[in-house]
DNA sequence: CCGTAGTTTCAGACTTTTCTGAAATATCGG
DNA sequence: CCGATATTTCAGAAAAGTCTGAAACTACGG
């Protein structure tokens, strides 16, 4: 690797903590090395200054843009791939929610609609389809949020944040200005029968895992 | 693997999810069954359900307790330890939040701290301290942010969520009604020379990476 | 169409992480 | 202190993930 010691450190943090942000070593380093690029750079000068396979900075940049982390240009009468990373960081963090939410998310959604339109066939299951409501519902209100706020410009999501706490004195407010209607829902995906989770309270013993 | 389907699909699900959570299959898969559970388990009850090893389960639990993610108690003469998931599944979105914090964003805070005391080289350094400088201040307002946030007790969490993005409005309520005065900061860890980033603007070339 | 400059794919080598069984450790009642 | 029960540790086996070099592919100018 071949980088200053300023950028090095920091490209090698990223690479460690790539690991933790579901991608891998080199993809977090390609990416931080794009970060505090001056300029666009192509796949040979991210080869050269990582010290990394060709087609593993190919790999890496594919995944980055399956990220939609990256941005792709060209330079006339040159037909190699600039890259850069975008300059607006919160535009950054926006992408970043969101692929995550994406992959984590929504998959989680799917199955626990799935799972709730079972019928329980024990005690046990009976609990466990209720704790997945919860969580359902969670996950829920979670994700349309994030698609709310997402749309909501740089500025005010950093008024937001310096607001931080002061945010209860804020909802008392809005409390009293009325700002709490019912807010419509987005239109379900799947059939809308979450809520017939029964009354049927069946006391079949026999659902304690300890029991032979 | 001895469990009811509906409660099998989850499990395997969060298994699944676990890795991108920074945990492996094991340690989600044993918190998806606490999840679920109308009981505490002992760790044999969990070597049962999900037919793992003894000692997987061992370690997973005491990676859940290190994440703070589960509840230990004992029942009376019986001394094996009894595991249990929070009720309140908010709780449980808090603490993944706040450890995800201490595990990814207080180590990349620190790592730029340091970076931002070193004096740049070159004009290529120059611009990545540039860089630096621009994301650290946003992880430390998203860290400031969560600081305050965390102690917004449930209730009013999900009136905000609640709110979504209408919550723009309740914005332009608080800056009429001046919410918006300065902050008070927490005490720097380190020293404050931050804005020292020089007006020095050498323009020493060959610092492009294309370069020979 | 051919040669060149560039990018992508992929099988297998290599590295890292996870999981296991056996042994070590801890704790309690008697 | 002993024996029974419970938990933890750890070295190595197994599995998963990453990285590479060689080959395949693509697009373009001549």
């Amino acid at each position: 690797m071949n980088l200053p010691p300023l950028v090095q450190t920091f490209v090698l943090h990223f690479g460690e903590m790539g690991g933790r942000w579901g991608v891998n070593r080199t993809v977090g380093q390609i990416y931080a090395l794009l970060f505090v690029s001056p300029q666009p750079l192509v796949a040979d000068d991210i080869v050269e200054a990582l010290g990394v396979s060709r087609s593993n900075v190919s790999m890496g940049l594919k995944e980055l843009q399956a990220w939609n982390l990256v941005r792709l240009q060209h330079k006339p009468n040159d037909r190699r791939d600039y890259y850069s990373a975008p300059e607006d960081i919160w535009q950054i963090v926006r992408t970043l929610v969101e692929e995550r939410k994406k992959r984590e998310i929504d998959p989680t959604l799917s199955m626990l609609r799935e799972a709730l339109m079972e019928r329980p066939e024990s005690e046990y299951e009976r609990h466990a389809q209720e704790r997945m409501r919860v969580m359902h519902e969670l996950m829920d209100a979670m994700s349309d949020w994030y698609d709310d706020v997402r749309r909501i410009e740089t500025e005010r999501l950093v008024q937001l944040m310096k607001l931080g706490s002061r945010i209860t004195r804020v909802l008392e407010a809005a409390d009293r200005l009325n700002f709490m209607s019912p807010r419509k829902k987005k239109p379900a995906s799947a059939t809308d029968d979450d809520h017939a989770s029964s009354d049927r309270q069946e006391q079949r013993p026999g659902d304690d895992p300890d029991e032979p």
